[in-house]
DNA sequence: CGCGCTCCTTGACCCAGGTCAAAAAGCCCG
DNA sequence: CGGGCTTTTTGACCTGGGTCAAGGAGCGCG
């Protein structure tokens, strides 16, 4: 989950065997599990492909044939009720690993929410791959790992935090993978709407942006623009994020 | 997350380097991808440990320096903030592999909730074990996989559905499980209390035991006895775990 | 440069589920 | 089989955040 694409969208790759070698992604991504010499096997599997805003590539329930690896762009994953009810249970961007379900249905959707570019590995491929490159397998559990952390701190979020908390984790999370990236400012860039943040968090918009709201009041961010937000006071950020501001002297 | 035992916990075993072959946990677990003919290799590394209710054997924070595999018994896998806000995360019963983290850190607690039967691995020597078995690296990401689908979906519970749909949906996952371990009747036994049903579904104790009773009174369960319910319309209760019921009438 | 989107903010009101408090039901033991 | 636990249930009340309903503000486009 660590999209850092604030910089405009690159240029369309050149689609030759040897597009993995200037590929964006590769330093941050499972694919830096296969050494350059072997970069031609890797692109031999690897079908790149452009996804416009809003287009859909997996979607929920449907046969689990192939995996992503995004290069470009952000996608939202999700989850749906019957009733229209979404959960959205993670951003992917840059490097993100897609589709590793082992049933053969996928569990969730994953939407653009932003143009992406994104390599497609069809399941019997990467099977070869896998057993060629034992390197990978180890990367790619190693992703698997970090993603249950990620899931295990969210549920935190989802069943015990409040709003405050809530928006407050959210941008201390977003501020942390920017800088991840490279990027130290104390402004970040949102690539989602503030439905998808509510989506996100478990909350409606209206509390999302009265939050907001609310956090501008106290002089502890601003926003600069629409898909823009300066954090004034990091140490606050944290603090709010675990709720220990409103934890009272113990014992 | 299968926990299958509600015949009484089993004498101790013989902790002889061929414990593995008749443990309980060799067929649900990863440990079924080291063959017969291996089970030494994989005893001699295993160490078997018994873990007394209310004992916790990894801690969120401490360095994660153990892999363990439960054989027996059930641990709660909880997230605490400052204030003591706790949040269960999942419950791990037999077959379960714990302590997956790629961190240097444990990322949340385990604690059991019945007596506990388990094997320690050490992270040099669990290392060693994947290098020769290639297979076991496999079922690990597997296991890895499910994990993650299963966290998908409470995120999904915690974030959108409500107390009826959460208290549901935690009966239909339990009886699923039940029925995985060979129980197949409509009567399912709850190693866990109220309030780590509520913990596990981001409610409040008295939540928890309203709805139920709520259902009790519309006939859907009843409460033979303060671990056991009896499921009396199972399919009631995955139109109701998905909201099925009161989504209203589309288009 | 103003028209019409879509997205965001704000206000007023409401309710599901939380909180606080007490009674009831198990349950372990001697 | 009764006394002192712990756990669960039930009741009364309250509140954080949801819902419904207007505005307002960016922003692409003709």
């Amino acid at each position: 989950m660590n999209s850092c694409s604030p910089r405009p969208i690159v240029v369309v790759k050149s689609r030759l065997p040897s597009h993995c070698e200037e590929c964006d992604a590769r330093h941050r991504s499972v694919c830096n599990a296969i050494g350059t010499g072997d970069l031609d096997r890797l692109a031999a599997v690897a079908t790149p492909r452009h996804i416009e805003k809003g287009e859909t590539f997996i979607e929920e329930g449907q046969p689990a044939g192939d995996f992503f690896n995004i290069t470009a762009g952000t996608a939202k994953l999700y989850k749906m009720l019957p009733d229209g009810r979404q959960q959205i249970t993670g951003f992917a961007g840059v490097g993100h690993f897609l589709g590793l379900a082992v049933s053969d249905t996928y569990a969730f959707t994953a939407e653009a929410i932003e143009p992406i570019e994104l390599c497609r590995f069809s399941r019997p491929k990467l099977r070869t791959l896998l057993d060629d490159f034992p390197l990978l397998e180890k990367r790619l559990l190693e992703t698997a790992c970090n993603e249950l952390v990620a899931a295990q701190e969210q549920m935190l979020l989802l069943g015990r935090k409040t709003a405050r908390e809530r928006v407050a984790s959210f941008l201390a999370t977003r501020r942390a993978e920017a800088s991840l990236c490279g990027n130290h400012g104390s402004t970040i860039t949102l690539p989602m709407t503030r439905t998808e943040i509510a989506d996100y968090l478990g909350l409606t918009i209206e509390t999302v942006s009265r939050t907001l709201t609310k956090f501008k009041q106290e002089g502890k961010i601003s926003l600069p623009s629409r898909d823009e937000i300066t954090i004034k006071d990091p140490s606050w950020l944290t603090t709010t994020a675990t709720g220990e501001d409103t934890a009272s002297a113990f014992i």
